[in-house]
DNA sequence: ACTTATACTATACAAATGTATAGTTATCCA
DNA sequence: TGGATAACTATACATTTGTATAGTATAAGT
């Protein structure tokens, strides 16, 4: 286990068990099952530990409801900011195809990497094709769609253009808006009927 | 919410409770609160329910212990498959700098992403320079590595060399290991004394 | 030398808490 | 028609539990 330098010996120990404790028995202990553990013959004892490492910021106290001991981990909480998007399905770079809406899987990821976006109905995509490597944005790549924002000129997109789906850059030429690839071997898609945005990239994931 | 056939509307709803309870509290309530909250006037009514529920496999109690009603999670834990990597700090994808193993932050990356890394001590880093912006690696992105898998040649490794910390395409020539740049705009690095690969890239992300 | 923090003991008490017995009302199944 | 189950009320009690006061001993800083 960790020991911490800014707690004493005891004070690590106590905060060691108040993990293993929570881990096996998933309840925090009680002030006497803390002393039972550590042979303590008074409850203040452990409560003496337990209110110092409250001090010092490693544990959290929930009024006065028996076994309200919270760890505050320092590390990132793994549980805490980690926000779970659909997959929708497969977004060519290519050639645009029909996005379905079926729901197979989805992705938990880290809340600090998809800032700003509290509320936002989220979703996942599957890059196909090169068309956006030259945004660094490659073939099998999963991209994070935020369908909440207004899309803004050179941002990367997800774009229903006459009825299909397509990821390209937003781009505008002589006041109308349509869809660059980001690679030459790639045609740009200006549209016939309608455009409709449905959502801006927000962030990737690649596996390597 | 989620709804169980298999439980009566009144179940479905005091686990729901239980459910909620337990996120927004972190502690499992107590008889009392589960009958506050639905107003019943007899703590027997809660525990009539809690036992309904724990017959039925949804929740496990745990001897006679206050707040010890653990929920048994039926489908799989949307936070089950998530793994927390620290960010030790930044690699230079340009002139090699020191890595500093000064712990700041985690990111919380779903499991799936980094397959088959189970007990590998996995750590992330920040991207700062283009040099390997012909791997699609931009500045800024986060690369996670894995430091217990023989790195190969042609693939993306932190390496320590004479000294430094740099990310480049582990290469060989002519039996001989290099560091090469992706970017004709940038050296590649060939050792003096010693080098050291600490990890492979195993994923990427970023935020756009 | 004086204060502060650590690390406890001893005792105590009110409130919180799990658990029990006995009963009511309604619904569903056979 | 009868029995099982669900969904409660009412009351009660023994523990469990958080919290407090008062005190002892040791070490660390200032």
């Amino acid at each position: 286990m960790y020991s911490y330098p800014n707690l004493t010996r005891r004070q690590n120990q106590v905060l060691s068990f108040l993990r293993n404790f929570k881990e096996e028995e998933g309840i925090a202990p009680t002030y006497r099952e803390i002393s039972g553990h550590f042979g303590f013959k008074s409850t203040k004892a452990a409560l003496d530990h337990v209110r110092a490492l409250e001090k010092k910021g490693f544990v959290r106290l929930h009024g006065n409801r028996s076994r309200s001991i919270e760890i505050v981990s320092l590390e990132s909480d793994p549980k805490g900011n980690v926000v779970s998007i659909p997959i929708l399905g497969e977004v060519p770079a290519g050639t645009p195809e029909k996005l379905e809406e079926n729901r197979t899987d989805a992705i938990a990821i880290d809340e600090m990497i998809i800032n700003n976006c509290k509320g936002h109905q989220l979703f996942a995509l599957k890059v196909t094709g090169e068309s956006m490597i030259g945004r660094n944005i490659c073939d099998g790549d999963w991209v994070i769609i935020d369908p909440n924002v207004p899309p803004k000129e050179g941002e990367v997109v997800v774009a229903l253009i006459d009825g299909d789906t397509t990821l390209k850059t937003l781009s505008k030429k002589k006041g109308r808006y349509f869809l660059k690839s980001e690679n030459p071997n790639y045609p740009d898609w200006i549209p016939m009927k309608e455009m409709t945005v449905q959502g801006v990239v927000k962030a990737l994931i690649r596996r390597i």
